[in-house]
DNA sequence: CGTAATCTCTAGTAAGTCGATAGAGATTGA
DNA sequence: TCAATCTCTATCGACTTACTAGAGATTACG
C-alpha cells in the first residue's frame, strides 16, 4: 500500500522547486541537500520528470532545474502516475478466472475514487501556502 | 501504491466465506477453485487470517474454514491491515531530515483519512449483499 | 481401530523490484 | 579554455513477493 521512495523523493522535490519563487534555476545539489535525497538517486528523478513536462532544466554552470508550469497545475497525483504508475490499489490482471458478478471491482472503484479525490485536488501551489502557514504559525509560537 | 495479491487472495477468501451461509466449514480446495487461487499458498493466507481472529476452522475429514464472527463486523481495512500492514503510503521512516514544517505529513494524514474512510466502512456484509443485487440484476436481464 | 481427508507448520526458492551508485558525455557561463 | 552542471547508460546488492514442498497433527467414519 505505500508509495515507493522514488516518488516521495520526486514530491519533495517538485515540493522544493515550487517553493522558490522566480525563474532562476535551482541546483540537484541543493535541492538533494535540503530535501535529503542521495544526489544521484535524484538525477534520476528529475531527469524522469523533466521527461514527463512538469520540470525544465538548464544545463552547465549556473544550470539547474526549474518548474515547466505554474505551482497551481501541477497536482500531487499526476506525480504520483508518472512515477509509480496507477494509482488503483487493486491489480489489474488478477481479475482472470472471477466470477463476472464480484463486488470487488466495483469497491475498488470507489477506493480509487476517494484516494483520487485528495490527490487530484491538491496542487503544489496548495502545498507551499499550507508550508508557508505552517511557518508562520511556528514563528508566532516562537516568539511567544 | 497497489495492495499485494497476497491481500486480494485474502479478501477474496472471507468473501467467499461470508457469502454461504450456516456454519459448515469450506474446505481449502473449494475456495481455491472458485476464488482462481494457488491452493498452497491459500493455506498460509487462512491460516494467518485464523491467527487475526477472523476465521477458525475444523481439521480433518469433513473440516474446513469458517468465519469466526459475523460477516457485518469485519472490514476489508482490518483484512488488508492484518495481512499488509499499515495502509498509509506515506513511509514512515523517511521523516528524517525533512524540516518540521513540511505539508507533507498533513497531507499524507488528509489521504490516509480517505482511504480509510472506504476501506473500514465497508464490511464483507456490504459486500455479499452488493453481490446479490448484482447476480439479481444479472438473472433479471438474462431473463428479458 | 484404521484409513482417508483435511488442516498445520516449517522451509525453501526463483524471479522480480527497489534504491542506489558509477562513470563517461554533453552543454553552458565566465 | 575550464569548471560547473545536467544527461545518459549500465550495473548491483538487498530485499520482497508469490509460490511450492513435504512432513505432521487432527478428525470423521466405517
Amino acid at each position: 500500500m505505500e508509495i515507493s521512495v522514488k516518488s516521495e523523493y520526486a514530491l519533495r522535490a517538485v515540493f522544493d522547486l515550487a517553493s522558490r519563487e522566480g525563474p532562476q534555476p535551482t541546483k540537484i545539489a541543493e535541492i538533494a541537500g535540503r530535501q535529503a535525497i542521495p544526489q544521484k538517486f535524484l538525477e534520476l528523478i528529475l531527469s524522469q520528470l523533466k521527461q514527463g513536462g512538469f520540470l525544465a532544466s538548464r544545463r552547465g554552470a549556473e544550470g539547474g532545474y526549474f518548474l515547466a508550469k505554474p505551482a497551481e497545475t501541477i497536482t500531487v497525483g499526476e506525480i504520483l502516475r508518472h512515477i509509480d504508475g496507477p494509482i488503483s490499489p487493486a491489480r489489474r490482471q488478477l481479475r482472470e478466472g472471477l466470477p463476472p458478478d464480484s463486488p470487488f471491482p466495483e469497491f475498488w472503484g470507489e477506493v480509487e475514487e476517494a484516494l483520487a479525490g485528495v490527490l487530484d485536488r491538491t496542487t503544489f501551489a496548495d502545498l507551499v501556502s499550507r508550508w508557508r502557514e505552517n511557518s508562520t504559525r511556528q514563528v508566532a509560537n516562537w516568539q511567544i
